[in-house]
RNA sequence: GCACUCGUAGUCUAAUGGAUAGAACGGAGGCCUCCGACGCCUUUAAUGCAGGUUCGAUUCCUGCCGGGUGCACCA
């Protein structure tokens, strides 16, 4: 289905065509003046050169060409040149009951369906996720949604930190404290127990213990690395006690990412593509890429045009062993193996993009990719406290995520508790109080552009006044409570029944959902969630000013009402589905 | 040192080169016998500085000032 913008600028391009003027700057675009009209075309001014002629008296023949149409209440010409338009009231509401009628309200589905992976999470097995963990799982879940509303074929995959050194350090401390376990038996052949010798709070607390003891003792250090070449080599007990490690700390991850409506196709990590490494290294030799310098092996990738200095990319340490890079390298390998990609995502730390440029030029010269694969990086900014410096606890330590929900939703259950008129009871008001506080944390992330800094607010993001995810979540509960007092007296929902606006305020609402299609694409084609938070924000407040001067339920006429209700509903569902994009949801009533 | 990036009301944040820079919080004032006042309405206040390109610049270019970040064996 066509959108709205595309059908208006459609009919003004006839006009300039009949006026005697290029079709193509009929182009038409919402009002920066809603005063003055709903939408506005600058065509007139953009033609004034081309034509030699005053922008006035141009756009004054497009208005003549216009005529009568089925589509502008009102089309005027006014100084400078700008082409003021009010739509026909009608025409929106038939464009409003197509869309409501429509899969997907109407948005058009590619014809060519993109295969993308996004890259996303990317959590240490072992260690808790922390705030840092937060923008990435956020976005990416958000990104991978409305691309895959937008008609695409997305996987979402974690990329564990699952390999290395860290792993090495977990054994070998193991190893200290419980010398004695079957896994260090070199002459073991038998079975290995099914049960892991620790638990994930033990293995959160061994991981911090072993990396500081390898930091002061040179020997602890030696023999870590021992256990990760052991490891990496396949010794039996150390990949028994690796997949244990695995096992309890993947089953953790789960559940954290499920607290925050986080799902992930895949559950990838560097471990996976350990065994493709050599042969993508042999390979990357034999194409004349990879080269020995200061004793690494690296491939320059840097290009005429760079205005900086770009590093080679390099693929194994003077060492022999691999990198961050060579796992990357070999996963994007991997994937296009696997998978074969059109597009892969990565949704990291923005202070990872010079790393990342060089990732994506090696896979490119080394032939990693086909050419027309794209690699993008979409690099997220850091999370800031009140005090503008990056976020910490009150002991100035990382903050695990846990306790960061866990104060969130406290904090959300006392503001529901302490409700004047509450009617909730406390065990409800528990799991509203999560919904409504996981809308809080990702609105007021994905508020923000991805790519800059902002400051998380605990007091701000909760509240239920402005800008904030409460406020579109209480929004939706006020208009379910609406559709549902209306459907228990047995009334009907239909979008048939929508009626041409009679009111500001309503035709104002009418617009705004008829807007839908052209958010959602630019969110999808730029990947930026913020803009779908920006356009439910003017929906919902283009609905509260409608409900604010509208009574519904006691309305007589009913073919009114009927028509207020469809509209209602309408509104309902592209706030659901904008909210369900962005991963959260919402309670029936709050 | 080189490079990248960001500077918008007191605070927080938006704006494919287009009209009077749009919101939110805060401040000031108003609206509940009526569908959820966690709402609505009115009001207050901003593009770091200096040039340039353009009919028109928050946006593009140059310089300066200020914050953040990155510059091969970490991830």
């Amino acid at each position: 289905m066509e959108k709205l913008l595309d059908l208006v600028s459609e009919e003004m391009k006839q006009a300039f065509e009949a006026a005697g003027y290029d079709g193509g700057l009929g182009k038409v675009t919402p009002s920066n003046r809603p005063d003055l009209c709903e939408y506005q075309c600058n065509g007139a001014m953009a033609g004034a050169k081309q034509y030699k002629k005053a922008p006035m008296a141009i756009a004054q023949d497009v208005v003549n060409a216009l005529g009568e149409s089925k589509v502008f209440a009102e089309a005027g010409a006014v100084n400078p040149g700008f082409l003021n338009l009010k739509l026909n009231p009608a025409f929106v509401r038939n464009y409003l009951e197509r869309m409501a009628q429509a899969e997907k309200f109407g948005l058009e589905m590619p014809e060519h369906p993109k295969k993308i992976v996004i890259d996303y999470g990317g959590p240490n097995v072992a260690k808790p996720l922390h705030v840092g963990h937060l923008r990435s799982a956020i976005i990416g879940e958000s990104v991978k949604r409305i691309a895959r509303y937008a008609g695409h074929e997305v996987t979402g995959d974690i990329h564990l930190g699952d390999w290395g050194l860290q792993m090495g350090l977990i054994i070998t401390e193991l190893r200290e404290r419980q010398p004695d376990l079957l896994y260090f038996e070199d002459n073991y052949e038998g079975e290995y127990p099914a049960e892991a010798p620790f638990t994930i709070s033990e293995l959160e607390e061994i991981y911090p213990t072993a990396s500081a003891k390898s930091k002061e003792d040179a020997a602890y250090k030696e023999k870590a690395m021992d256990a990760t070449f052991k490891l990496q080599s396949g010794v039996r007990g150390y990949r028994a006690l690796w997949k244990h490690i695995m096992d309890v700390s993947v089953a953790d991850l789960k559940k954290n990412y499920k607290n925050l409506n986080v799902e992930f196709d895949l559950w990838k990590g560097e471990s996976d593509v350990h065994d493709l490494i050599p042969a993508m290294v042999e390979e990357m030799k034999k194409g004349g890429y990879a080269y020995l310098s200061e004793g690494a092996l690296v491939v320059d990738v840097k290009e005429e045009t760079d205005t900086k200095e770009v590093p080679p990319c390099m693929i194994l340490k003077s060492d022999g062993a691999s990198l961050y890079n060579t796992t990357d390298l070999a996963t994007i390998m991997d994937r296009m193996d696997k998978i074969n990609p059109d597009e892969i995502i990565y949704v990291v730390d923005k202070r990872q993009e010079l790393y990342f440029e060089q990732v994506f030029r090696c896979a490119r010269k080394t032939k990693l990719v086909r050419p027309e694969t794209e690699l993008k990086f979409l690099g997220f900014g850091t999370m800031n406290g009140k005090d503008g410096k990056p976020f910490k606890t009150r002991e100035g330590g990382v903050m695990r995520l846990e306790s960061l929900l866990e104060e969130i939703n406290g904090e959300m259950y006392r503001k529901i508790m302490s409700q004047e008129n509450r009617t909730m009871p406390e065990g409800e008001a528990g799991e509203t109080a999560k919904i409504v506080a996981l809308s809080a944390v990702k609105y007021g992330d994905l508020s923000n552009q991805a790519s800059k800094d902002y400051i998380f607010d605990i007091d701000r993001f909760t509240s239920s006044e402005g800008d904030t995810g409460p406020y579109i979540l209480y929004t939706i509960a006020r208009m379910k409570s609406i559709l549902g007092k209306y459907a228990e007296t047995g009334g009907k929902t239909d979008a048939a029944a929508l009626q041409p606006a009679s009111g500001a305020s309503e035709k104002d609402l009418m617009l705004q959902l008829a807007g839908f299609n052209a958010m959602m694409e630019g969110a999808y084609a730029e990947t930026a969630p913020h803009k779908v938070c920006s356009y439910i924000y003017d929906l919902a407040n283009a609905f509260n000013r409608f409900y604010h001067e509208t009574k519904i339920l006691t309305e007589e006429d009913r073919t009114k009402k009927e028509g207020w209700i469809a509209l209602l509903a309408l509104t309902r569902d592209v706030l659901e589905t904008c909210i369900g994009v962005l991963g959260f949801s919402a309670p029936d009533r709050m």
